[in-house]
DNA sequence: TTCCCCGATTGACAATTGTCAAGCGGTCGG
DNA sequence: CCGACCGCTTGACAATTGTCAATCGGGGAA
């Protein structure tokens, strides 16, 4: 990407930090901005009817709501901080600017975006194919490969949003949990430990389809 | 997007027709070629652990896929005709060769990409916040839209494909239309007639942001 | 036409998941 | 240190959804 583009692009943008729960953008808003997160995390939600789901935990370095700035389209999904945060707002209208001028952060778009489908496409498979208690399973097993195989990690989120993500009350997650018990899992607090990694494994059926989010 | 790409492309395509309940491609496996769907349907369904699920049906004119062939990654999802079909086959090499050097095929590639985005965001948000109850009656008032706001109108798909879609068994689709019929919904074989609007859709609460899928 | 096949429907029942209410336990501010 | 608050857990129960088996009924082949 040429430096010039490069400078079109950060010219227009802010970086703001923002405390805990913070509503960032809010769904059927336009998209006036492309955000991306430098530090903390981010929850994307979506509500209906009076009813709320937690879609997706943004971590740095990433973007959201790429496709609605893309497409000039309301967003589909809300935003809030879920710790305090670090943000970059870069002007929509610069975006698509240099999307148009810059064939190659044209090309890097379509590969976030080839990503991102890919991601929301396994999510969905995953709660239409599995059951609430190997949702959970999954899961789990994915924090401890992200955790490096450690056995022992911590839920990065608090249960209630947890719950909310795999598509369960947290009442139902807590019994999700105690369910696991006998393939080994332990979780106290946030502590999960997994003392019987074969069991949870056999149990879970983890399949790259589905849980691999690196391709 | 320049003739001499558009040659490029088409050089190593080819057309195929084929017969109904053909299996076109498999997930998990690589992704050799870009398909088109020129006429007739094409269901895109996954599966796990001896369960299956129907993800989407894809009528002309478009593509499928298109994410796998740009990251040359395995393809999430298997593909099946459902109808006799005249299919374009394009050499995933040939469409990453094109992508990298023609860069409005490259945005063109974008906007599609956002779009199918998009839709599966939608899905996940209808799947996550209604019933099936509710997801059966926005399906229907979808579809209604789609007649061009016909009051009576055919199921395009077999009911137990649509049950699949909409996550659900046969039989609880066959109770869900049942009890759709005090909100005015009649269903005689594939037939579909709607007759109170008003209170289907006090009951089914469309919204833009789930149900319009050209935004 | 008649028969067969297969998908749709129905009923009875089971499993899963959600709801409501109560109680537990950790954290944080005074 | 104490108490209030808030999220988590648990139990009892209800609603939703799935499973199994039987039956119905329409379309296609002989």
């Amino acid at each position: 990407m040429s430096e010039d583009r490069f400078n079109d692009l950060i010219r227009g943008a802010y970086v703001q930090t923002f405390p805990p729960q913070v509503e960032l953008i809010t769904e059927g808003d336009t998209a006036d901005f492309l955000h991306v997160v430098l530090s903390g995390t981010v929850e994307l939600y979506s509500s209906w009817n009076g009813r709320e789901t937690s879609m997706a935990t943004v971590r740095p370095i990433s973007t959201f709501i790429l496709a609605a700035t893309i497409k000039d389209a309301p967003y589909l999904m809300s935003a809030r901080t879920a710790e305090k945060a670090r943000i970059i707002l870069l002007p929509s209208l610069d975006v698509r600017n240099v999307f148009e001028a810059d064939s190659d952060f044209a090309r890097a778009v379509v590969t976030e975006l080839a990503q991102c489908y890919r991601a929301v496409v396994k999510t969905t498979k995953n709660l239409k194919l599995r059951t609430s208690q190997e949702r959970l399973a999954n899961y789990l097993l994915r924090n401890h490969r992200r955790a490096g195989g450690a056995l022992e990690f911590d839920l990065q989120v608090e249960k209630r949003r947890l719950a909310s993500f795999l598509g369960m009350t947290p009442e139902n997650l807590s019994r999700a949990i105690k369910a696991l018990r006998p393939y080994g899992v332990e979780i106290d607090g946030a502590t999960v430990r997994i003392t019987n990694l074969a069991d949870l494994e056999q149990f879970a059926r983890p399949s790259p389809l589905i849980d691999d989010y690196t391709t």
